[in-house]
DNA sequence: TCAATACTTTAGAATTAATATAATGTATTA
DNA sequence: TAATACATTATATTAATTCTAAAGTATTGA
């Protein structure tokens, strides 16, 4: 199975027609060798960089929101003007630099279970992830 | 020291005026019996309601801004079309209840206290805080 | 107290991310 | 391969937020 095959089945999988524009959207978002944070914009702009393929924002938008939905994709919950999405779609939190304004990964297995002792009546937890805000220490200041 | 006494001085310590609109803007901070979450239109709505004093969006904005910078709000990193704010200051965690789209606080002595297994060279942590997804339990499902 | 000054308020305009639209194009199907 | 259904795109729209500039108000110092 080529990784274009591979392609082709998540984009099926999600609902999706595998066509030019989607496929190199899949080439950009899962044949990195590391997972990364984008934002739509950025995401179009690598997508210009590598490929002759010229792809439209709605076109990165609707396939963006379907891996979504599907799950191959996360959407990271940070307060900010423009939304951030990452292909890590483990159970994982993120350091978020303040300084630098980027977002660093944190593995579940890098963090203790979050117990909270109390509950709602009638909801169970889906999920529980957190930011670690970060800034420079200047242990000189001290 | 009256209330508005006590909103004088916020705001000035915010490095604004005590002005009509910024006084009333405070007393609906300010003077709730609990902590609450708002959006900007929603408070808005709530001075409009409380108090025949006409404030301009613009104003809200800049008061709420100014209060955040200070510390006397805080902003709640859900990934939202709008941002949302709390009055609750304190170090804290929330659920988000997904059906209903309700944020409910959860105090920091709900949870154990959270051990991360890792740092960034020359960072130092500043603050750590979770949204736990809470969805209904339908347990018959099972 | 009272002008001069500096900061505020406001309506409306500008900006920006995100979504919708509708005409043209392409993958799928039988 | 033709008919169909779905995609792509440029453009328009929406909505939150920020900006602007004119008119208003708090502050300051004489």
């Amino acid at each position: 199975m080529t990784y274009v095959d591979q392609y082709i089945d998540k984009l099926r999988k999600s609902g999706l027609r595998p066509t030019k524009q989607r496929i190199k959207i899949c080439e950009v978002l899962f044949n990195a060798e590391k997972t990364f944070h984008f934002t739509i914009k950025e995401l179009v702009k690598i997508i210009e960089n590598q490929a002759n393929i010229k792809v439209s924002l709605a076109t990165v938008y609707n396939t963006v929101h379907a891996f979504i939905k599907k799950g191959y994709l996360k959407e990271i919950p940070l307060n900010a003007s423009q939304s951030y999405y990452d292909t890590n779609v483990t159970h994982h939190h993120h350091f978020f630099d303040e300084e630098e304004n980027k977002l660093i990964d944190i593995n579940q297995e890098d963090v203790d279970d979050i117990n909270i002792k109390r509950t709602i009546p009638g909801k169970k937890i889906r999920s529980v992830e957190f930011i670690a805000k970060i800034v420079s220490d200047n242990q000189s200041q001290k």
